[in-house]
DNA sequence: AACACCGTCAACCGCGTAGCT
DNA sequence: GAGCTACGCGGTTGACGGTGT
């Protein structure tokens, strides 16, 4: 079936986001609400592809967003889920489901978690010796990929380990290979850490455990507070303080009735100030 | 000070697929 | 069941800022 562009191309301004843009987006779902992304750009008056305004939306302005650097604990929640979903796609080329892993780290994306993956963890973990794909020992991989055809090799090389990497790949060494019997299965679900229903949540289709993409009440991390009690990301936007009035708004449908005239006139009024 | 290099991350691209007709 | 539309996802790119020389 052909594939027609997601916009027209011609008129779809394309490139970093102004502050008037934002506004005009945030304005716009905030009384309307998340619906037909396609007619988004028209409807508020942007000159954007449905698609583009979707991205904006969940990775940059959706109002419950942490940002800046991953926890440690987030980061390791990240590693735990990347061994354990990082293979389990049929063709068992490595398919990392950033979504699910992002759905277990409230206020991250999946873009933000799959850059922190690519610029951070995975050199840490190369550091440390360890395949980021497979979570495998480094050393390891050349030596069992001399009898084993790679679909094949992780099993091995897992039951193989010498336990010489004390880290948190060593519980996820058994990464799930298309010769994993359910068996295999049954003991990677054993060592999940202090979640077994983890998996299950992912895999079957049931609503994530964070599935409350508005829930403002959920607190940002410590570090990532501002002096003026705002999540530090929000300080990126060089006139972001009209988002403050998102934060207050009980949005957790972002219907049109969950916030004030007075807070839809905020936003009207506010001064774009110039972005980037 | 000027330039090159590197790291980070926002944004884009294209594919897969669910859902509708 | 086929065709089409729209959305969601992962992979990739490129702009920008920081650091080194």
């Amino acid at each position: 079936m052909g594939r027609q562009p997601c916009c027209d191309k011609l008129g779809v301004k394309k490139g970093p986001w102004t502050a008037e843009e934002d506004k005009k987006l945030i304005n716009f779902i905030l009384t309307n609400g998340q619906c037909c992304w396609r007619a988004v750009p028209k409807l508020a008056g942007l000159r954007r592809c449905g698609k583009s305004c979707r991205l904006r939306w969940t990775n940059y302005l959706r109002p419950d967003l942490k940002r800046g650097l991953l926890t440690e604990a987030e980061e390791q929640l990240v590693i735990d889920l990347h061994a354990r979903l990082g293979n389990r796609s049929p063709s068992f080329i490595s398919f990392v489901m950033w979504s699910k892993i992002a759905a277990r780290l409230p206020g991250r994306t999946d873009n933000e978690i799959k850059n922190h993956w690519n610029t951070h963890i995975k050199k840490k973990l190369l550091k440390m010796g360890i395949d980021p794909v497979t979570h495998e020992p480094l050393h390891k991989e050349t030596k069992a990929e001399d009898n084993l055809p790679p679909d094949s090799s992780n099993q091995q090389k897992a039951e193989s380990s010498d336990g010489t990497n004390n880290n948190v790949e060593d519980n996820s060494s058994s990464s799930p290979t298309e010769n994993s019997s359910s068996t295999d299965d049954s003991l990677l679900l054993e060592n999940i850490c202090n979640d077994d229903c983890l998996l299950n949540s992912l895999w079957i289709d049931e609503p994530p455990l964070i599935d409350a993409p508005w829930n403002i009440s959920n607190p940002p991390v410590e570090e990532n507070i501002n002096e003026t009690g705002l999540p530090v990301a929000w300080d990126h936007q060089d006139n972001c303080s009209w988002l403050l009035d998102c934060q207050d708004f009980g949005i957790h449908d972002f219907g049109i009735d969950s916030f004030s005239d007075f807070e839809l006139n905020t936003l009207n009024n506010l001064e774009v100030g110039g972005r980037h």
